[in-house]
DNA sequence: AAGAATCCCTAGCAAGCTGG
DNA sequence: CCAGCTTGCTAGGGATTCTT
């Protein structure tokens, strides 16, 4: 969103500078790549984008030419750095079947859709893309397959007429030079995805594509839908709602233990809602569970977290982290947390997370780069 | 630098056990 | 007795480490 727009245009300036960081960064992909890119990827957004096309067009090219190709300005166009992903109530769309990496996919389109669009655009994602948001293509040979898999798999809205069946995209264009997909929706869901001014649901794209179970999305947009943040459900709707195979239908366990739970474990620690109850009503005089109640809160805005956060953990650790990541300033006593509860947020107990506008707006534009060279 | 081997995780299935 | 629970297995895929 804005943050990493404004850092892009003060990078813009010191361009020879960008080059010298990011060449150099460039040398070091040969064994951990994945983990030098995901690091960067936390501290420069944007930056990374641009990065993982660049490696995806092939490892040796520089990024002088890559900025004199002016891909940088080609990517922001196309992807952007969107963030909601918005449906109509009525979208059935927990019954996609997707697995993981083609959700992503679909997440990643739908947050591309303006509030202002009124109809369809064709929407060009770069393989880069794919590979950054929505996981490894294991084979960029594959990626025709990868496409006929996602066309091919469909599902039914009911709707006033009739059931509708249909697939997320009613064409995917393979780029021929490009890396590159061109996708575009069919035209039939338009009603639950353009110009949604009431009946929505919206969700950061930023959570979603964390998920790592094939459930958690739908369980989280559920949760997210019912307004009163309180879900009161049969087990069996939920089961349907969802759409999981027979075998979970029958065994409770299985469909507590491999999708419920870890789905809301996942919901509690990334997203922005935190589970606060759940109850699991029996019948009477028998084993089964009839029905679930989970009641959810939104969590507090993360500068409270963080602040929560450092009191209930007066760690020495987090001190020696923070002072390693961020050698300038001291993080000794009240007054160095608390700077660092302006400046950082946390995503999880363990990971800490250097904002952009931290590094924006604290430190001019050398520090960022000194920030940089650290990290490698 | 590429390919092979290994480890780990998720999703799904089913035979056998057990509490009501 | 039997619905529901426990346990264990498998396929498949990703990530990481080892080999060549």
């Amino acid at each position: 969103m804005g943050a990493g727009k404004v850092l892009l245009r003060q990078f813009v300036t010191p361009k020879r500078q960008i080059v010298t960081i990011l060449n150099k960064a460039l040398r070091q992909f040969v064994t951990p790549k994945r983990q030098i890119v995901k690091h960067l990827c936390l501290i420069y957004n944007d930056i990374y984008n641009k990065m993982s096309y660049m490696i995806m067009e092939g490892k040796k090219m520089s990024v002088e030419y890559a900025t004199q190709k002016q891909i940088f300005e080609a990517e922001i166009v196309e992807i952007g750095d969107r963030d909601v992903v918005k449906f109509h109530n009525k979208f059935p769309f927990f019954k996609h079947n997707l697995d993981l990496q083609e959700q992503r996919l679909v997440f990643l389109v739908i947050a591309q859709i303006k509030m202002e669009d009124e109809d369809f655009k064709d929407y060009k994602v770069h393989l880069a893309d794919i590979e950054e948001k929505a996981g490894a293509l294991q084979n960029r040979r594959e990626v025709k397959r990868f496409a006929q898999k996602l066309i091919s798999k469909t599902f039914t809205i009911e709707e006033e007429n009739g059931d509708r069946t249909l697939s997320w995209f009613s064409s995917i264009l393979r780029l021929k030079n490009e890396s590159a997909l061109l996708v575009r929706f069919d035209p039939a869901l338009k009603p639950y995805l353009l110009q949604l001014q009431q009946n929505f649901t919206k969700a950061l794209l930023s959570i979603l594509i964390k998920f790592r179970h094939k459930y958690t999305s739908q369980i989280y947009m559920l949760l997210k839908s019912r307004i009163s943040k309180k879900l009161d459900i049969k087990v069996e709707e939920l089961a349907n709602i969802l759409n999981v195979p027979k075998s979970y239908r029958k065994n409770f366990t299985d469909f507590w233990k491999r999708v419920l739970e870890p789905a809301l474990k996942e919901i509690d620690k990334i997203s922005d809602l935190k589970i606060t109850k759940i109850e699991k009503i029996k019948y009477p005089y028998s084993r089964k569970i009839e029905r679930l109640k989970i009641k959810v809160e939104v969590k507090q805005p993360k500068e409270q977290e963080t602040k929560q956060y450092i009191e209930h953990n007066k760690h020495e650790e987090l001190e020696a982290r923070l002072n390693a990541q961020y050698k300038n300033k001291s993080v000794k006593g009240e007054d160095g947390l608390n700077w660092y509860v302006k400046h950082i947020k946390v995503i999880n107990a363990k990971e800490v997370e250097i904002t952009l506008t931290d590094l924006t707006k604290e430190a001019q534009i050398i520090k960022p780069i000194d920030e940089l060279d650290k990290i490698f």
